[in-house]
DNA sequence: AATATTTAAATTGTGCACAATTTAATTTTA
DNA sequence: TAAAATTAAATTGTGCACAATTTAAATATT
């Protein structure tokens, strides 16, 4: 590619993963809406409904965010009656955060959204899979690389 | 893939995508940081490079945002000497964004970073460019989902 | 031409993201 | 074991995103 064709916006790679995944977000919102949380608290019930109980440091290594977004986010979903926070006993530096009755609840109301989602996706089950993998490839290399520094 | 299976935050294509824009935000800020600018201040800047001027309405346009990002981000892009903003005369709703000779001039200094990032991301010219049309595809399917409502 | 509708930005308010710093607890080291 | 280093959250401050509303100008209707 010449020079010139580098810096223009639609051959950014950088671009097309930004917009898509503000439009992946946009097309959540509705289905978020109902159940009264955003997307990013979305994701931390992804994790607690697997794990049930967890710790700040812990759901920040798995969605990749710090105790900065944490911190204020988990405060809101324990004022909605989501999550419960509360200090180990064991180790008082950290935070376990649980689901409540209302945040396991949740799990059933939220199971009919990947299905909406993968409809609205427009991706056949193979494209899906493909898709995700590369994405998860790509996550992985370049969050080494921004790690070693 | 089973009920249980679907909610699992390692099977959300939507997690993926939005771990790896903000791993790239990441990989390009010891760059942009260099430039004294921000990765959504950048984007504008690709527009405008290759435009020179436009408005903010055709500006969110291409970079799917709104005045209510646009117009914080070009007044603080005014500030800091890169553009200028003012009324167009004959339409007097619009705004005209426009390059100042510092905006135009960041153009060489940002020209090595379209390679430094294909390096970083790890990814072949034919992975790239795969997986760059991939995206674009998926954008514009979940862009026109989006808009249907 | 006067009124209604549409359009373009700006404004307001909420919720992330994240760098940098602070606070407090635990572990390591001298 | 006392001091230093490390670790986990919280805090502070800046900059997006975006829904919803407001303001003002242009266009369409009656």
């Amino acid at each position: 590619m010449e020079l010139n064709e580098q810096l223009k916006l639609e051959n950014q790679l950088c671009f097309s993963v930004y917009a898509c995944s503000r439009e992946i977000t946009k097309m959540y919102r509705p289905y978020l809406d109902k159940l009264g949380i955003t997307y990013p608290q979305y994701l931390v019930l992804l994790v607690l409904w697997e794990q049930h109980e967890t710790t700040v440091k812990a759901l920040g290594a798995e969605l990749y965010l710090d105790s900065g977004t944490l911190t204020p986010l988990l405060k809101r979903m324990e004022e909605s009656g989501l999550v419960r926070r509360e200090r180990s006993k064991e180790d008082e530096r950290k935070v376990m955060v649980r689901l409540t009755t209302k945040g396991e609840e949740l799990r059933d109301e939220a199971s009919i959204i990947p299905d909406a989602m993968a409809t609205n996706s427009g991706l056949s089950k193979e494209e899906f899979t493909k898709a995700l993998s590369g994405f998860q490839q790509l996550l992985d290399h370049i969050h080494s690389v921004n790690d070693k520094k």
